[in-house]
DNA sequence: CAGTACCTTGCAATCGTTTGCATAGCATGT
DNA sequence: ACATGCTATGCAAACGATTGCAAGGTACTG
């Protein structure tokens, strides 16, 4: 009832010794004797002591905080990507600083100040449809915060990161679709500006030269991943006329809204027109129309592969400057059959 | 290149002025003559001065934190509700720490602890399903740190608490199934230590009675909210000599999987058996077998008013002992008509 | 020229904790 | 009796920022 919390200062009077005595017992410091450690501990239980974290934090200068950066938590990807993330660094004694950008470089950017100004020890970050500038994440590395970057990746420059075999995954879902007899692919792809997009045209085009498939540039369309444009773009790829027989998704978002719009004009899913795409939701289990196959990316693995490789970094004392880098391996799950 | 974050001390060395006037001037102390003010502006900028929010805390005594401890990000009623308090808490200069219970009581225990120690100025939360002892909220309280509830209120005791009207939805919902002829209701509730659950079931005997429905106890389920427990639930429900028509699920996590075993079992959705649930997921819209109806309970605008009345009560100077309790209204969403 | 007032700046304490160094007490060995 | 070594504890300086109070400087007034 008191609505206070006490510190060590108060332990200390209340046990007639210095607040030096009483923060080495707390820390089991065997500089201090068993009774009196044994005192002190009974005392800080009885006043419901807890260490004040800024006061620690100033003092040794770590904040056992991870910032982590992510575009949406009401993805699946990212919300299963933070549990991942959450299992491993709560077990190396660190907490999460969640922040999403929504997709809005703005966000983005107020969100790694107040990294910043946390002090935050590293940060995890998947970044968002609309960054081409990376200034703010120039002001970690001045700052000495190290990044790690997941799943959506700058291409600009070398840096740590966890991402998916994209190429792979894309290779085996085109394959797939080829052993089905299907032969024209369009490949409905996120924002140009993301590096995965580039990755999944990469891979698009090596696995259909593999396949001896043509690719077609009107194939290939661009997504801001708004409902509005992914049903716009998908309009354009089925009304040409020599429209595809398969639209390749972005992500699972992505091929909903698609094959919503397909439906809606008339086509009947996985006979008229087909769905690959990236990501698999849990919730495509309770659908009646999904996609013919999906990359699975294993999202909770990436999360926790990621803060690994940023406790890995944080651990390291030498700053070695090679840049860490994983590639974590998809698998194409088949639905429906 | 530097690795190192700038403080006031070394702004001061560099214009050869005190720390207390570069302090002042950064904060446009008035008492500061303007050419100070600018000098030291300009050279904060240049050294990419942010302020050590440890240091801002330990003298301040307030953190400009807010904790939010809710069950599962991957929800979207929860991370739409956090989408809300967002919004309202950064226009107030507040961050959020977010930390998922994941429905497991352990895990709330020691993420209200580490909110705790981290000093937060007040907490919102959504307690777990498992949550039957309050005693870490408790804590909370000692330390005079305010909590608001939202949607998942403890039934123990008076709080602070935003809360759907549940049982004017539940009314709404139970009025529409019987102006469609249906008599046999039963309700697929969460769990009775949810206050919310309690409500719903409230709120369905009040409205059964209203309209001369009887409600039979075993019509009554509970499940623990896992998948298994859905289904298991669901399929007590429909294999009774005299099943239910239609059922009421607890939200529509719940009316999927039980809507995924009525199929399996062989019935025929809004033929054999009709559903009705909470929550209205944004993805019921590309589903073909979706509740007949759903009360939108509005999440994101209950995540807005709970953070509204957080700060309200921190911005409150006397310790006033009422507890402020809202009720956002329900709306009844009629699907595929 | 002394007194007054104002404008500008600096000193030093403070928040809660950690930690290098000093010190007091006591037993041991010579 | 005295140096030596050990154990157990305390002192005081940090960490980075804020802020009440003091003080130096300048200009104005009588």
């Amino acid at each position: 009832m008191q609505k206070h919390q006490s510190t060590i200062k108060e332990i200390a009077a209340a046990l007639s010794v210095s607040i030096s005595t009483v923060s080495r017992a707390l820390q089991n410091d065997p500089r201090i004797g068993l009774r009196t450690t044994l005192r002190v501990q009974e005392m800080a239980k009885a006043m419901h002591y807890t260490p004040n974290q800024a006061a620690v934090l100033l003092r040794k200068g770590r904040t056992m905080t991870i910032g982590v950066m992510l575009p949406w938590l009401k993805e699946e990807f990212f919300s299963s990507a933070i549990t991942g993330i959450e299992d491993v660094i709560t077990a190396g004694g660190y907490h999460a600083m969640i922040s999403q950008s929504r997709d809005q470089i703005e966000r983005e950017i107020t969100g790694i100040q107040s990294f910043i100004n946390s002090r935050v020890d590293g940060v995890i970050a998947s970044i968002s449809a609309e960054t081409t500038d990376y200034s703010h994440f120039e002001m970690l590395n001045d700052a000495g915060i190290p990044v790690v970057f997941f799943d959506r990746i700058p291409d600009q420059f070398p840096c740590h990161q966890v991402r998916s075999n994209v190429i792979s995954g894309v290779e085996k879902a085109l394959h797939y679709l080829s052993e089905q007899g299907i032969q024209k692919i369009a490949l409905l792809n996120g924002p140009a500006t993301l590096g995965i997009a580039k990755e999944r045209l990469e891979g698009f085009q090596m696995a259909a030269n593999a396949l001896n498939l043509s690719v077609r540039q009107d194939y290939i369309k661009y997504s801001n991943l708004s409902s509005e444009d992914n049903r716009q773009k998908t309009a354009e790829l089925i009304t040409m006329d020599d429209a595809p027989e398969a639209i390749f998704a972005f992500n699972d978002y992505v091929a909903l809204d698609a094959m919503q719009k397909c439906r809606q004009m008339g086509l009947i899913l996985n006979k008229d027109i087909h769905f690959v795409s990236f990501a698999n939701l849990s919730i495509m289990d309770y659908m009646e129309h999904y996609p013919m196959a999906s990359v699975e990316q294993f999202p909770y693995e990436m999360g926790e592969r990621a803060a690994q490789m940023l406790l890995n970094i944080l651990h390291e004392d030498t700053e070695n400057a090679s840049w860490e880098e994983l590639v974590v391996p998809t698998r194409l799950v088949l639905h429906g059959t």
